[in-house]
DNA sequence: TAGCCGTGGGC
DNA sequence: TGCCCAAGGCT
């Protein structure tokens, strides 16, 4: 199967499957996708799902209509609105994109790829995708999804991540002027919904015969990747600390991990799990510390599970906060403060 | 450049 | 339960 017909039956596909995504603005091709929402929603897909996208991309266009908007709103607005997505150095470069935007660029998206990769929180992925489907540029537009497909259409041996440029030359190999967008999506989809990760729906795919991966037999095996490192377990503690129907949280640093979001009072987490009377002892304030629960959360890099203590009183350098209102906190913390609020004292 | 950076769902 | 995975970017 020659290159373009292999695009002609994925482009087909796509014209009759095209998933109904809320960011997308119609199923007709040609639709002028408007390129702040396009943006935003790459942004929001970065290594998260789509169903745990959609509600926040919802949340934002409606709060934020336009980028001007967003560059308009204040800092922690923006940080309590994506609390729970995760990656949150995300919303720190959304910010920081939507001022440029707004302040450099009259509040319009450049258009092309070279402009839109200048921008903070666009790296080669999202400045392709944006100028490709927002723009229709010819951009080679090359996430997990495109690896994959690469990998099993090429049956590729050489592993993940190793193999990333020799996937991107083969996509890049795809790419014509005609309909870029739609193309950027058809892979995309195709990847997200038949080519999956696991148990791939071959049978139900436009260019399977093309599929050299299918050839093999198994094509579920591709792509190849090398082992992971195993993920190490830390240990902290957590201080829920409330003066009547208040509870007290900090402003964590702006950088590192869950830099600039609102948090609980933390220890240090360290490698070793920690005894009773040295968790008094780092607490923020002189009181009457209670255990109040324990919980486990997994992050990218290692595994925690955090203590909990519990106390009422005052302590200095803390923003006191409605216990009913913690929806700015990230995942962590909630289920930090959770356990702690529900535990008997 | 390789390590850092969240979360929730599936199996 | 533990591991894998999801539309990556920054330093």
């Amino acid at each position: 199967m020659t290159p373009d017909t292999l695009r002609a039956h994925l482009l087909a596909w796509y014209d009759a499957q095209a998933r109904d995504l809320a960011w997308r603005a119609g199923p007709k091709a040609g639709w002028r996708q408007d390129p702040y929402k396009v943006w935003l929603s790459e942004v929001m897909l970065q290594q998260t799902t789509v169903p745990h996208a959609t509600p926040y991309f919802l949340k934002f266009t409606a709060r934020w209509p336009t980028v001007s908007d967003l560059a308009a709103a204040p800092d922690e607005e923006v940080m309590a609105a994506w609390a729970g997505l995760g990656y949150y150095a995300r919303a720190r470069n959304l910010l920081k994109c939507a001022r440029a935007v707004a302040q450099d660029h009259d509040g319009v998206f450049p258009d092309t790829e070279e402009g839109l990769r200048a921008l903070p929180g666009l790296g080669p992925y999202t400045a392709a995708a944006v100028a490709a489907i927002a723009f229709d540029r010819p951009a080679n537009v090359v996430d997990g999804n495109v690896e994959r497909v690469m990998s099993r259409l090429y049956a590729v041996e050489a592993p993940l991540p190793d193999s990333k440029p020799e996937l991107k030359a083969l996509a890049a190999d795809l790419v014509r002027d005609d309909r870029p967008g739609d193309w950027a999506q058809a892979l995309m989809d195709l990847g997200a919904t038949v080519c999956r990760p696991k148990s791939p729906l071959c049978e139900r795919c436009p260019v399977s015969e093309a599929c050299a991966g299918l050839a093999t037999g198994a094509p579920e095996t591709y792509p190849r990747k090398t082992k992971k490192a195993e993920r190490p377990r830390r240990y902290g503690v957590a201080y829920l600390l409330t003066r009547g129907d208040q509870i007290a949280l900090v402003r964590r640093p702006p950088k590192g991990l869950l830099g600039g979001m609102l948090a609980l009072p933390t220890s240090d987490w360290r490698d070793r799990p920690w005894g009773a009377a040295e968790a008094v002892a780092a607490a923020p304030a002189v009181l009457d510390w209670r255990s109040a629960g324990e919980i486990e959360h997994v992050f990218t890099h290692f595994s925690l599970t955090l203590t909990v203590l519990r106390a009422e009183g005052a302590a200095d350098e803390v923003i006191w906060s409605p216990r009913r209102d913690l929806d700015g906190l990230p995942s962590v913390f909630l289920k930090a403060a959770k356990a702690g609020l529900t535990s008997l004292l």
